[in-house]
DNA sequence: ATCATTGTATTAAGGAAATAATACAATGAG
DNA sequence: CTCATTGTATTATTTCCTTAATACAATGAT
């Protein structure tokens, strides 16, 4: 799970997106237990105390709890997951369609151009 | 011209994205002379030295060119606007495919969500 | 009971970005 | 010539992010 970095962005927000991802995705499960803080610093190569802040942020969006002295696990919630899935498609969307806006492209226009890009 | 921004990301490099879309959409056009430093700052609200670093950015892509002591100006090549264009709208289709990609929808999946999207 | 592991909090130091306040050289307008 | 305007450079200060180094309470395993 080696992870890179944008310079030009908070490193507690790429991982705030990464675990995002990661829970989307289900590489974490609903209820799953989740690696200590200590454990993903060492993995994604960050210090301890920004990947607590990104923790922390996944937590207020209720996507993981904490059982304190025992570990944080994913919520047992599948809507939770389920709607920041929805969020997550909705915004890369609008921000797609936003984009092709703002240089002249409507949004047949910009379906039609996604037809000749390579994936 | 009020811009909004992201205080997750250094205000020069967002500067720089508006003043791509300004290019591309034909705001500042071909050879067309550019407000001052000093002019932009105000308008943009931001510290001349921020609107002076984005504005080398732009130069250092032949963008925009200097004559000294009397001003800035869009680079007379249309060829190179046309190009910014092109490179625009490719990163924007890939990175909406790579998003997508991410929580497990492929190209036809991917092309096909747009159509459910309000613009 | 002891100990390793858990989350969490604190303090310090460093770097990058943004702002503020100037300063200066070159040019065109008057 | 004089002066306002141009781009550009410099210095200092503030704020935020990151890292580092600890510390502590609570719990489960031994």
């Amino acid at each position: 799970m080696e992870l890179t970095f944008d310079n030009n962005i908070p490193i507690y927000i790429q991982l705030l997106e990464y675990m995002k991802i990661y829970l989307i995705s289900g590489v974490f499960k609903c209820g799953e237990k989740l690696p200590s803080v200590r454990e993903f610093s060492t993995t994604f190569k960050v210090n301890p105390n920004t990947m607590q802040k990104a923790l922390a942020e996944l937590e207020s969006m209720n996507l993981i709890y904490t059982e304190r002295t025992n570990g944080k696990y994913v919520t047992k919630d599948q809507k939770v997951i389920d709607k920041l899935k929805d969020e997550y498609a909705v915004t890369l969307a609008k921000s797609y369609f936003q984009g092709m806006k703002r240089i002249g492209l409507g949004k047949a226009d910009s379906i039609k151009y996604l037809e000749e890009i390579d994936e």
